[in-house]
DNA sequence: CCTACCGATCGGTAGG
DNA sequence: CCTACCGATCGGTAGG
C-alpha cells in the first residue's frame, strides 16, 4: 500500500511558504539560502526539495498565493452603496486590509519579482492587473470626463493611488486594522476633497 | 617625481558607479555579481577592488551618491512664489524630474537597503529624512491646522504623497521631462484639489 | 617606494 | 525526512 500524502501537507507547505517569504524579505532573495529557509522551518534543506523543486519554484508560489488572495479579497468585493465615494472608500479600505499580515509578501513581491522568467512574470501581473482594475472603475465614477475618458490620465491616476497604497508597508508595516482604516480615510479623503478638505 | 591619481579616477569610479546600480537593479543585489559589475565596466574583477574594498562598500556608495544629489537638490530650491501651492507644485515637480535617469539607484535603495548594516542604513535615512522635511513643510502649509500640528497625522499625508512619487518609476520609468511634469502636476491637482478637481 | 592595473586562484558556500 | 556530497560559482586577494 502506498504512502499518502502527510496529513499536514498543506499546513506544512504554508509554514514553508511563510517562513521563506519572510527570510526572503529581510536578507534579499538572492542572499537568501535554501538552508536559511529550512532552518527558519526547523526542518532539512533536502526536505524543503520534497515540496518545492526548486528556489524559484518557491518564490513563484509565495507570491502567487500572495496575489491570488489579494484578487479574491478585491475582485470580490460587494458594496452597499451605490455612490461612488462610498465604494471607492470601501476599496481602499479593503486593500489595506489585505495588505495587512503580508508584509513580507508584498516586499518580496517588489523586490523580487524580476528573479522570474518572463511568463512567470506575466502571471503575476494579470492578478495585478484584475483588481487594479477594480480600483481604476471606482476612481473612473469620481474622475471628470477629461480623465474617466483618457485611458493614460485614468491609468497615471490609478497608479498614482496605487501607490499611496502600495507605499504603505514601507513606513508602517506593523499597523493594526484601526490604523489601516484611519488611513484608507486619509487616502479616500485626499481624493475626493484634497488635502485642504481633510476630514480628520 | 610620484605618479599622481589617475585623472580619470572620478571618472571611472562614476561609471562604476552607474554599471553597478543598473546590474544590481536588474539582477538583484544578491545575486549580481561583483565579476558582472567588472563584465558591464569592461575591465576586471581586481580593478573595481582597486576603487572600492567590498560589494558592500559599493552598494553604500550608489545609494549614497544618490540621495546626497537628490537632499542637494531638494533642499537647495528656491521659491518663486510664497503661495503654497505653487511652491507645493515645485517641490513635487523637482522630485519626479531629480528622479529622472535614476531609475537604478531609486530600485536598490528599495531593495537592497536592507543588506547594509543598520549604521550605514541610519546615514542613508538621515539624507532622505532632509529632503522628505522640505515636502512635509509643504505640505503641512495647505493642510487644515488638524493635520498640520497633529504629527502623526501630517507624517501620514507626507508618505502618502512621497508613495505617489516613489512609485512613479514602477509604471513609467522611462518617462521624459514633460511626462514627469505632467505627473508632477497631476499629483499636485489630486492634492490641491481631490481627483473631482484634476485640471487636465 | 608609489598607484594602477592584470591573470590566476584562494577559502567557503551556494543551489540542488 | 536525513546526512553526505557534487559541480559551479561566490566575494575577495595573492604575487608581479
Amino acid at each position: 500500500m502506498p504512502r499518502t500524502i502527510a496529513k499536514n501537507h498543506d499546513t506544512k507547505r504554508d509554514a514553508i511558504l511563510k517562513a521563506a517569504a519572510k527570510l526572503f524579505a529581510s536578507e534579499g532573495y538572492g542572499r537568501a539560502s535554501m538552508a536559511g529557509v529550512a532552518a527558519a522551518c526547523g526542518i532539512s534543506k533536502a526536505n524543503i526539495y520534497h515540496y518545492y523543486p526548486s528556489k524559484e519554484a518557491l518564490l513563484f508560489d509565495i507570491l502567487e498565493s500572495h496575489l491570488s488572495e489579494l484578487r479574491d479579497r478585491i475582485c470580490g468585493l460587494t458594496y452597499d452603496s451605490d455612490a461612488p465615494e462610498d465604494q471607492l472608500r470601501v476599496i481602499l479600505t479593503e486593500v489595506l486590509l489585505a495588505y495587512q499580515g503580508a508584509d513580507a509578501e508584498h516586499d518580496v513581491l517588489l523586490s523580487a519579482t524580476q528573479a522570474l522568467p518572463e511568463e512567470k512574470q506575466e502571471i503575476l501581473r494579470q492578478y495585478q492587473r484584475d483588481f487594479i482594475y477594480e480600483g481604476r472603475a471606482r476612481l473612473a465614477a469620481i474622475a471628470p470626463e477629461s480623465v474617466a475618458n483618457d485611458r493614460a490620465k485614468l491609468w497615471a491616476l490609478t497608479m498614482l493611488v496605487f501607490g499611496m497604497l502600495n507605499w504603505h508597508y514601507k513606513w508602517n508595516s506593523a499597523a493594526d486594522a484601526d490604523t489601516r482604516r484611519a488611513h484608507a480615510k486619509m487616502i479616500a479623503d485626499l481624493v475626493i476633497g484634497g488635502v485642504p478638505n481633510l476630514q480628520v
